[in-house]
DNA sequence: AGCCGGCCTGACCTTAACGTGAACGTGAAC
DNA sequence: GTTCACGTTCACGTTAAGGTCAGGCCGGCT
């Protein structure tokens, strides 16, 4: 990548630092396999190839994998649904490249808008399952509550529970 | 609420009206092979077997039925966790037995405290799952915030973003 | 007694989400 | 230039969570 030092001309770049999939693996703790398979159903896209096709990832592929675990495991959402979460990746790699040589100011506009829209679906949905959650943990407490009842009835009538113990 | 069938004690039985597997899919919108599937991997075990073996459930197999979904569609809990939060079916059928019978009120108190462990086991877990959540939608919203932020920054710089019509 | 729909078990089929090689190319080191 | 760990694709295996018959009993009605 870097031995044919021509290209990336103009003032000084950041140096990207794209990683290879065991990196990526290592850095996100899943395998190997598993980011393959992500960018097999269209969930991501490594930011590049090298020469001899190996993937490359950069940081805000990082970033995805995160959330994509995040979706998966904390809010239990299925690979389809965050499938339509992440919308599709093709528009992601339009935008993309949209936002690098983001000419002018009324494409930058567009692309935020529509960021803007997806995250706010993103946030609805979440919420939604927040929602469901809670109500959820509403209807325990009650449960609980009805529990308690009990025992505080018990215990007035009865004089011990017989727990700590009675030599 | 659901596990304990206790009340009727004494005079005259309501009559317990058990249902049929059929009967319970139509209420609980779920199909019959998914009730015998979750009786298969130890999910409930119904409340009686009529005397041609046919599987016949209480009012109590039908709402845990229901938490049942509510884990898996809402929680987004597996089917094996699921199974680790409603503890062992023998626990839950001999706590039924000992129940029912529940001879003096020092044994009801030991079934209390242990129904009460249990809500309380599930509350934690559901309040867990509810904080990450929670966590991940801070995050969505800090994100939201960061596109509206560079999008009032080009309103800013920008005279119209060229949305509404310019004759 | 016969009917017929509901129920039973058992067996195989399916889909999602990976795991586990096989066979072969890469690339930085020695 | 050979080595050897790492990468690639392709293919088949596996587990969870059911779906879908098949063949054979119930049971309520006539």
């Amino acid at each position: 990548m870097w031995y044919d030092g021509r290209q990336m001309s103009l003032p000084e770049n950041p140096r990207p630092r794209l990683l290879r999939i065991n990196e990526v693996a290592a850095e996100t703790g899943m395998t190997t396999r598993r980011i393959r398979y992500y960018e097999e159903v269209g969930l991501l896209e490594p930011a590049a190839r090298s020469d001899g096709d190996y993937r490359l990832y950069d940081a805000s592929d990082l970033d995805r994998l995160q959330f994509i675990r995040d979706l998966r495991d904390d809010a239990g959402f299925s690979l389809a649904q965050i499938g339509q979460l992440l919308e599709d990746e093709a528009a992601r790699e339009r935008n993309r490249e949209r936002l690098r040589q983001a000419t002018n100011a009324a494409e930058r506009g567009l692309y935020l808008a529509d960021a803007q829209q997806r995250v706010e679906r993103q946030i609805a949905l979440l919420e939604a399952k927040a929602a469901r959650l809670a109500s959820m943990i509403d209807e325990a407490q009650a449960r609980l509550a009805r529990i308690q009842g009990h025992l505080a009835e018990l215990d007035a009538t009865e004089p011990m529970p017989a727990a700590v113990d009675t030599p």
